[in-house]
DNA sequence: CAGTATCCTGTCCGATACTG
DNA sequence: CAGTATCGGACAGGATACTG
């Protein structure tokens, strides 16, 4: 029984770990994003045993990630492109590394994100698409969907009220606006 | 050597996923942005056997995630509570939570960002802090930073064409802007 | 309540060799 | 080029018992 198996659980954090837990699977997200397609192209980038890539390349496959498509007849040859779903995950790979860079950079970034207009560096952060402002504990809340059984409600209830005490003090109030680099 | 450090790796990704790739971190940080403090209650709420709790709650602490607190003195009791480092990983957390919610609840979500002001649903979506655009791979790009080796230079000249390319397709120009729910 | 101490198992991952 | 086939090791994770 190594693992639990998080799929059933309620939380949709969980749910996304499922998919992208592994060790290998986000760093191949991030290489499909730089543009990566063929299996050998992964294997020299990441420096990836082959056997290792074949089983990631597999489970994001199905997952639903990562389409396997043919674009050569004779010989046969595949290549894995970025689905709807795969292409959706960019935003947490952009967080992970705004966080990243925030943190554990000491000597400097090694990779930025810029802004082709303007020519400035971008400072990635997370915002309510519908009005525009950023995320803050003392704003938003997390609460139960219609989905949301007995239990979560209960969970959520008590984290609800942690969450609107903690958006009176100064520290954590400002802590969810931060996405990145300051 | 069972697995390769991503420590000294250039990417920013990579790096953070060093410090919350383990199964149980993020879900550990989930539930320290829940509120939770204590040992028991992160045993209870995770169901998480006592000793794998002991490791990972270690290791954030070490990582500088997490620091543990002590509340009382006789008997001595200990909480862990979130770090600077610690808060600025909630958007990786809340872009995840918008992408599984977006594509793993079939059955409707159970856990939802709601504006406590307008009583609306949040779609988090990830901009720049600067301009306030929504990232898209037509007008952003990944470059190196100062601290980029050659190497790291030469795989990102490679993928900026890529990603300058996929911009003008219609599919992939959306696909950064989306961060959860539509 | 907040852990520590053991023991066990699954599997993630690495290394290497081989194929159409 | 794009994988498949084996083999082994390390460790994440589980179960359980025990302590101040």
């Amino acid at each position: 029984m190594q693992r639990k198996t998080f799929r059933n659980m309620q939380c949709p954090i969980a749910r996304g770990l499922e998919r992208v837990g592994e060790w290998w699977s986000m760093l191949l997200m991030r290489e499909a994003f730089y543009g990566t397609r063929r299996f050998d192209d992964f294997q020299k980038n990441l420096d990836i045993a082959p056997n290792m890539l074949t089983r990631r390349l597999g489970a994001l496959v199905e997952e639903g990630l990562l389409e396997r498509r043919q674009y050569s007849e004779k010989p046969p040859r595949y290549e894995y492109v970025l689905t709807q779903c795969g292409r959706d995950f960019l935003p947490v790979l952009l967080a992970m590394l705004a966080w990243g860079n925030k943190h554990f950079a000491p000597e400097g970034t090694s990779v930025e994100l810029l802004d082709k207009e303007t020519g400035r560096l971008v400072e990635p952060v997370l915002v309510d698409g519908g009005t525009g402002e950023r995320l803050s504990l003392k704003r938003h809340a997390v609460v139960p969907g219609p989905a949301a059984g007995e239990g979560m409600r209960r969970r959520l209830a008590a984290a609800a009220g942690f969450l609107a005490a903690a958006g009176d003090t100064q520290a954590e109030n400002e802590a969810l606006a931060a996405g990145g680099a300051s």
